[in-house]
DNA sequence: TCTTTACATTTGTACCTACAAATATCGATA
DNA sequence: TATCGATATTTGTAGGTACAAATGTAAAGA
Protein backbone atom coordinates (compact mmCIF):
# COMPACT_ATOMS: atom_id res chain seq x y z
CA UNK A 1 0.00 0.00 0.00
CA UNK A 2 1.00 3.52 -0.96
CA UNK A 3 1.83 6.34 1.90
CA UNK A 4 -0.78 8.16 0.29
CA UNK A 5 -3.58 5.29 0.38
CA UNK A 6 -2.52 4.49 4.12
CA UNK A 7 -3.37 8.86 5.14
CA UNK A 8 -6.06 8.93 2.31
CA UNK A 9 -4.40 11.72 0.56
CA UNK A 10 -6.00 13.07 -2.55
CA UNK A 11 -3.32 15.84 -3.05
CA UNK A 12 0.08 15.27 -4.62
CA UNK A 13 2.57 15.16 -1.55
CA UNK A 14 6.18 16.09 -1.95
CA UNK A 15 9.00 13.28 -2.23
CA UNK A 16 10.51 14.98 1.28
CA UNK A 17 7.28 14.71 2.90
CA UNK A 18 6.56 11.62 1.58
CA UNK A 19 9.85 9.75 2.82
CA UNK A 20 9.14 10.98 5.92
CA UNK A 21 5.63 9.71 6.37
CA UNK A 22 6.81 6.33 4.90
CA UNK A 23 9.61 5.67 7.51
CA UNK A 24 7.09 6.77 10.40
CA UNK A 25 4.52 4.49 9.04
CA UNK A 26 7.08 1.27 8.43
CA UNK A 27 8.04 1.83 11.74
CA UNK A 28 4.75 1.29 13.05
CA UNK A 29 4.11 -1.48 10.81
CA UNK A 30 7.19 -3.55 12.19
CA UNK A 31 6.38 -2.04 15.77
CA UNK A 32 2.74 -3.20 15.81
CA UNK A 33 3.86 -6.96 14.41
CA UNK A 34 6.65 -7.31 17.06
CA UNK A 35 4.11 -6.37 19.58
CA UNK A 36 1.90 -8.66 18.32
CA UNK A 37 5.44 -11.70 18.64
CA UNK A 38 5.93 -10.26 22.54
CA UNK A 39 2.42 -10.32 23.50
CA UNK A 40 1.94 -13.49 24.82
CA UNK A 41 5.21 -13.51 27.19
CA UNK A 42 3.60 -10.22 28.55
CA UNK A 43 6.40 -8.44 27.50
CA UNK A 44 6.58 -4.94 25.94
CA UNK A 45 9.11 -4.02 23.21
CA UNK A 46 11.13 -1.89 25.13
CA UNK A 47 11.58 -4.40 28.16
CA UNK A 48 12.43 -7.16 25.35
CA UNK A 49 15.11 -4.27 24.45
CA UNK A 50 16.80 -4.17 27.69
CA UNK A 51 16.75 -7.59 28.42
CA UNK A 52 18.57 -8.20 24.75
CA UNK A 53 21.11 -5.89 25.83
CA UNK A 54 21.57 -7.52 29.23
CA UNK A 55 22.13 -11.01 27.59
CA UNK A 56 24.73 -9.26 25.33
CA UNK A 57 26.65 -8.45 28.49
CA UNK A 58 27.78 -12.04 28.76
CA UNK A 59 27.27 -12.23 32.64
CA UNK A 60 28.52 -8.94 32.88
CA UNK A 61 26.11 -6.25 34.63
CA UNK A 62 25.23 -3.30 32.93
CA UNK A 63 24.91 -0.37 34.56
CA UNK A 64 21.63 2.54 33.78
CA UNK A 65 24.30 4.64 31.09
CA UNK A 66 25.60 1.51 29.40
CA UNK A 67 21.78 0.29 29.62
CA UNK A 68 20.59 4.19 27.65
CA UNK A 69 23.39 3.75 25.21
CA UNK A 70 22.22 0.73 23.55
CA UNK A 71 18.94 1.17 23.39
CA UNK A 72 17.65 2.42 19.48
CA UNK A 73 15.28 4.72 21.30
CA UNK A 74 17.41 6.60 23.29
CA UNK A 75 14.99 8.30 25.49
CA UNK A 76 13.55 5.52 27.89
CA UNK A 77 13.19 5.67 31.10
CA UNK A 78 15.40 2.86 31.88
CA UNK A 79 14.94 3.26 35.42
CA UNK A 80 10.88 2.31 35.19
CA UNK A 81 11.24 -0.27 32.78
CA UNK A 82 13.39 -1.98 34.83
CA UNK A 83 11.66 -1.85 37.54
CA UNK A 84 8.97 -3.82 35.09
CA UNK A 85 11.39 -6.18 34.55
CA UNK A 86 12.18 -6.46 38.20
CA UNK A 87 8.39 -7.19 39.27
CA UNK A 88 8.68 -10.42 36.61
CA UNK A 89 11.92 -11.85 38.09
CA UNK A 90 13.62 -11.17 35.02
CA UNK A 91 16.47 -9.07 36.22
CA UNK A 92 18.43 -7.78 39.02
CA UNK A 93 19.64 -4.70 40.30
CA UNK A 94 22.16 -3.92 42.97
CA UNK A 95 24.34 -0.90 43.64
CA UNK A 96 27.49 -1.09 42.48
CA UNK A 97 30.35 -1.99 45.71
CA UNK A 98 32.91 -0.18 43.48
CA UNK A 99 30.65 3.17 42.70
CA UNK A 100 27.71 3.60 45.00
CA UNK A 101 26.06 6.07 42.40
CA UNK A 102 25.79 2.80 39.75
CA UNK A 103 23.55 0.05 39.66
CA UNK A 104 24.27 -3.39 38.22
CA UNK A 105 21.72 -4.77 36.19
CA UNK A 106 21.80 -8.51 35.42
CA UNK A 107 19.60 -10.61 33.74
CA UNK A 108 18.46 -13.77 35.81
CA UNK A 109 18.50 -17.18 34.64
CA UNK A 110 14.45 -16.99 34.14
CA UNK A 111 15.02 -13.48 31.77
CA UNK A 112 17.24 -15.73 29.44
CA UNK A 113 14.86 -18.50 29.10
CA UNK A 114 12.41 -15.84 28.17
CA UNK A 115 14.43 -14.72 25.58
CA UNK A 116 15.49 -18.74 23.99
CA UNK A 117 12.14 -18.76 24.28
CA UNK A 118 11.84 -16.03 21.60
CA UNK A 119 14.83 -16.24 19.74
CA UNK A 120 13.25 -17.90 17.18
CA UNK A 121 10.03 -16.07 17.06
CA UNK A 122 12.07 -12.91 16.81
CA UNK A 123 14.18 -13.65 13.95
CA UNK A 124 10.86 -15.12 12.02
CA UNK A 125 9.42 -11.44 12.17
CA UNK A 126 12.70 -9.89 10.83
CA UNK A 127 12.37 -12.33 8.04
CA UNK A 128 8.75 -11.40 7.65
CA UNK A 129 9.84 -8.10 6.41
CA UNK A 130 13.21 -8.94 4.40
CA UNK A 131 11.71 -11.23 2.65
CA UNK A 132 10.51 -8.72 0.27
CA UNK A 133 13.80 -7.49 -0.57
CA UNK A 134 16.64 -9.64 -2.29
CA UNK A 135 20.18 -9.07 -0.69
CA UNK A 136 20.87 -6.59 -2.60
CA UNK A 137 18.07 -4.27 -1.83
CA UNK A 138 18.53 -4.98 1.36
CA UNK A 139 21.85 -3.12 1.44
CA UNK A 140 20.41 -0.37 -0.67
CA UNK A 141 17.97 0.16 2.09
CA UNK A 142 20.39 0.26 5.11
CA UNK A 143 23.02 2.32 3.20
CA UNK A 144 20.04 4.90 1.88
CA UNK A 145 18.41 5.40 5.87
CA UNK A 146 21.94 6.20 7.03
CA UNK A 147 22.53 9.10 4.78
CA UNK A 148 18.90 9.95 4.89
CA UNK A 149 19.14 10.49 8.65
CA UNK A 150 22.62 11.57 8.73
CA UNK A 151 22.93 15.27 9.09
CA UNK A 152 25.72 17.47 7.84
CA UNK A 153 26.16 20.71 9.57
CA UNK B 1 26.47 7.02 11.78
CA UNK B 2 26.26 2.95 11.20
CA UNK B 3 23.49 1.50 13.41
CA UNK B 4 25.87 -0.73 14.70
CA UNK B 5 27.39 2.14 16.32
CA UNK B 6 24.30 4.08 17.57
CA UNK B 7 23.57 0.61 19.92
CA UNK B 8 27.31 0.13 19.96
CA UNK B 9 27.41 -3.70 19.34
CA UNK B 10 30.60 -5.07 18.53
CA UNK B 11 29.39 -8.40 17.04
CA UNK B 12 28.03 -8.53 13.16
CA UNK B 13 24.20 -8.10 12.91
CA UNK B 14 21.82 -9.91 10.41
CA UNK B 15 20.96 -7.61 7.46
CA UNK B 16 16.77 -8.72 8.18
CA UNK B 17 17.97 -7.62 11.99
CA UNK B 18 19.88 -4.20 10.58
CA UNK B 19 17.14 -3.08 8.56
CA UNK B 20 14.88 -2.78 11.06
CA UNK B 21 17.16 -1.48 13.61
CA UNK B 22 18.00 1.09 11.14
CA UNK B 23 14.35 2.19 10.74
CA UNK B 24 13.53 2.78 14.31
CA UNK B 25 16.40 4.52 14.80
CA UNK B 26 16.13 6.72 11.43
CA UNK B 27 12.16 7.60 12.69
CA UNK B 28 13.19 8.68 16.10
CA UNK B 29 15.77 10.91 14.69
CA UNK B 30 13.17 12.52 12.50
CA UNK B 31 10.68 12.19 15.54
CA UNK B 32 12.99 14.25 18.03
CA UNK B 33 13.92 17.02 15.53
CA UNK B 34 10.96 17.27 14.41
CA UNK B 35 9.80 17.70 18.65
CA UNK B 36 12.23 20.69 18.49
CA UNK B 37 10.51 22.13 15.58
CA UNK B 38 7.04 21.95 17.66
CA UNK B 39 8.66 22.59 21.06
CA UNK B 40 7.97 26.75 21.36
CA UNK B 41 4.46 26.49 19.98
CA UNK B 42 3.85 23.87 22.64
CA UNK B 43 2.48 21.25 20.73
CA UNK B 44 3.34 16.91 20.38
CA UNK B 45 3.87 15.74 17.04
CA UNK B 46 0.51 13.81 17.19
CA UNK B 47 -1.40 17.06 18.12
CA UNK B 48 0.41 18.57 15.04
CA UNK B 49 -0.63 15.61 13.00
CA UNK B 50 -4.43 16.46 13.88
CA UNK B 51 -4.83 19.95 13.21
CA UNK B 52 -2.98 19.13 9.66
CA UNK B 53 -5.36 16.62 8.86
CA UNK B 54 -8.68 19.06 9.85
CA UNK B 55 -7.08 21.76 7.96
CA UNK B 56 -7.08 19.22 4.81
CA UNK B 57 -10.97 19.18 5.52
CA UNK B 58 -11.41 22.70 3.78
CA UNK B 59 -13.97 23.89 5.72
CA UNK B 60 -15.61 20.96 6.59
CA UNK B 61 -15.98 19.30 9.36
CA UNK B 62 -13.96 15.58 10.73
CA UNK B 63 -15.34 13.34 12.87
CA UNK B 64 -13.56 11.01 15.37
CA UNK B 65 -13.05 7.81 12.60
CA UNK B 66 -11.73 10.32 9.74
CA UNK B 67 -9.65 11.61 12.18
CA UNK B 68 -8.08 8.15 13.07
CA UNK B 69 -7.64 6.77 9.25
CA UNK B 70 -5.80 9.48 7.92
CA UNK B 71 -3.30 9.22 10.86
CA UNK B 72 0.12 7.86 10.11
CA UNK B 73 0.04 6.38 13.55
CA UNK B 74 -3.23 4.34 13.63
CA UNK B 75 -3.80 3.75 17.62
CA UNK B 76 -3.53 7.15 18.83
CA UNK B 77 -6.48 8.35 20.98
CA UNK B 78 -8.23 10.74 19.19
CA UNK B 79 -10.55 11.55 22.07
CA UNK B 80 -7.60 12.41 24.39
CA UNK B 81 -5.79 14.26 21.57
CA UNK B 82 -8.88 16.36 20.67
CA UNK B 83 -9.31 17.17 24.81
CA UNK B 84 -6.37 19.09 24.45
CA UNK B 85 -6.85 21.03 21.35
CA UNK B 86 -9.78 22.10 22.48
CA UNK B 87 -8.14 23.61 25.46
CA UNK B 88 -5.93 25.76 23.59
CA UNK B 89 -8.96 26.72 21.33
CA UNK B 90 -7.20 25.05 18.24
CA UNK B 91 -10.36 23.28 17.07
CA UNK B 92 -14.26 23.62 18.15
CA UNK B 93 -15.91 19.75 18.87
CA UNK B 94 -19.82 19.01 18.65
CA UNK B 95 -22.51 16.80 17.83
CA UNK B 96 -22.91 16.03 14.82
CA UNK B 97 -27.19 16.95 14.26
CA UNK B 98 -27.30 14.13 11.70
CA UNK B 99 -25.96 11.29 13.40
CA UNK B 100 -25.96 12.06 17.02
CA UNK B 101 -23.42 9.16 17.59
CA UNK B 102 -20.91 11.36 15.42
CA UNK B 103 -18.59 14.23 16.72
CA UNK B 104 -17.97 17.14 14.24
CA UNK B 105 -14.40 18.53 14.75
CA UNK B 106 -13.17 21.64 12.83
CA UNK B 107 -9.98 23.43 13.06
CA UNK B 108 -11.00 27.30 14.75
CA UNK B 109 -9.08 30.15 13.20
CA UNK B 110 -6.43 30.15 15.91
CA UNK B 111 -5.55 26.62 14.55
CA UNK B 112 -5.49 27.64 11.27
CA UNK B 113 -2.91 30.54 12.05
CA UNK B 114 -0.90 28.58 14.12
CA UNK B 115 0.07 26.11 10.99
CA UNK B 116 0.35 28.80 8.65
CA UNK B 117 3.27 30.12 11.18
CA UNK B 118 4.53 26.39 11.20
CA UNK B 119 4.48 25.47 7.55
CA UNK B 120 7.82 26.92 6.36
CA UNK B 121 9.42 25.33 9.36
CA UNK B 122 7.95 22.12 8.75
CA UNK B 123 9.35 21.98 4.74
CA UNK B 124 12.86 23.09 6.56
CA UNK B 125 12.75 20.12 8.79
CA UNK B 126 12.06 17.81 6.06
CA UNK B 127 14.17 19.31 3.53
CA UNK B 128 16.62 19.09 6.06
CA UNK B 129 16.55 15.07 6.10
CA UNK B 130 16.06 14.88 1.82
CA UNK B 131 18.74 17.25 0.91
CA UNK B 132 21.15 14.36 2.07
CA UNK B 133 19.82 12.02 -0.94
CA UNK B 134 19.27 12.99 -5.12
CA UNK B 135 15.98 12.94 -6.06
CA UNK B 136 17.06 9.41 -7.53
CA UNK B 137 17.45 8.13 -4.31
CA UNK B 138 14.35 9.59 -2.39
CA UNK B 139 12.15 7.75 -4.99
CA UNK B 140 13.98 4.79 -4.56
CA UNK B 141 14.36 4.74 -0.67
CA UNK B 142 10.35 5.19 -1.14
CA UNK B 143 10.21 2.29 -3.02
CA UNK B 144 12.20 0.19 -0.98
CA UNK B 145 10.52 1.22 1.65
CA UNK B 146 7.03 0.48 0.69
CA UNK B 147 7.92 -2.65 -0.84
CA UNK B 148 10.10 -4.15 2.30
CA UNK B 149 6.63 -3.33 4.37
CA UNK B 150 4.33 -4.89 2.78
CA UNK B 151 3.68 -8.05 3.62
CA UNK B 152 2.56 -10.80 1.09
CA UNK B 153 0.00 -13.13 2.54
C1' DT C 1 38.71 18.76 55.55
C1' DC C 2 35.25 21.52 53.44
C1' DT C 3 33.22 22.92 49.41
C1' DT C 4 32.16 22.72 44.83
C1' DT C 5 31.42 20.37 40.70
C1' DA C 6 30.41 16.44 38.09
C1' DC C 7 28.24 12.06 37.68
C1' DA C 8 24.51 8.42 38.06
C1' DT C 9 20.12 7.56 39.01
C1' DT C 10 15.43 8.50 40.59
C1' DT C 11 11.17 10.93 40.79
C1' DG C 12 7.27 14.11 39.52
C1' DT C 13 4.37 15.75 36.01
C1' DA C 14 2.32 15.91 31.66
C1' DC C 15 1.39 13.66 27.52
C1' DC C 16 0.91 9.53 24.58
C1' DT C 17 -0.41 4.60 23.31
C1' DA C 18 -2.70 -0.16 23.80
C1' DC C 19 -6.51 -2.61 24.94
C1' DA C 20 -10.81 -3.67 26.73
C1' DA C 21 -15.07 -2.36 28.61
C1' DA C 22 -18.72 1.03 28.90
C1' DT C 23 -21.94 4.28 26.85
C1' DA C 24 -24.85 6.15 23.47
C1' DT C 25 -27.14 6.20 19.15
C1' DC C 26 -28.82 4.37 14.84
C1' DG C 27 -30.99 1.07 11.76
C1' DA C 28 -33.14 -3.12 10.79
C1' DT C 29 -36.46 -6.37 11.82
C1' DA C 30 -39.76 -9.34 14.30
C1' DT D 1 -42.59 -0.27 18.77
C1' DA D 2 -39.48 -3.13 21.28
C1' DT D 3 -35.34 -5.36 20.65
C1' DC D 4 -30.97 -6.46 18.83
C1' DG D 5 -26.83 -5.82 16.38
C1' DA D 6 -23.83 -2.48 14.40
C1' DT D 7 -21.57 1.95 14.68
C1' DA D 8 -19.18 5.89 16.99
C1' DT D 9 -17.12 7.58 20.75
C1' DT D 10 -15.54 7.70 25.55
C1' DT D 11 -13.32 6.04 29.61
C1' DG D 12 -10.34 3.21 32.78
C1' DT D 13 -6.06 1.13 33.45
C1' DA D 14 -1.44 -0.04 32.54
C1' DG D 15 2.77 0.89 30.21
C1' DG D 16 5.63 4.20 27.80
C1' DT D 17 8.18 8.86 26.65
C1' DA D 18 9.91 13.87 27.54
C1' DC D 19 11.76 17.01 30.47
C1' DA D 20 13.14 19.06 34.56
C1' DA D 21 14.11 18.89 39.31
C1' DA D 22 15.69 16.23 43.19
C1' DT D 23 18.77 12.93 45.42
C1' DG D 24 22.92 10.73 46.51
C1' DT D 25 27.74 9.83 45.66
C1' DA D 26 32.42 10.63 43.94
C1' DA D 27 36.26 13.45 42.75
C1' DA D 28 38.87 17.62 42.61
C1' DG D 29 40.48 21.89 44.48
C1' DA D 30 41.07 25.62 48.12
Amino acid sequence: MKIEDVIKSTVNIDDSKKIILNIIYTQSVIGEKFAEVLKPYELSSEQYNVLRILRGQKGNPANMCVIQERMIAKNSNTTRLIDKLLLKDLVTREVCPDNRRKIEVQITPKGLELLSELDPKVIEHEKLFSNNLTQEELSQLNHLLEKFRTLNN
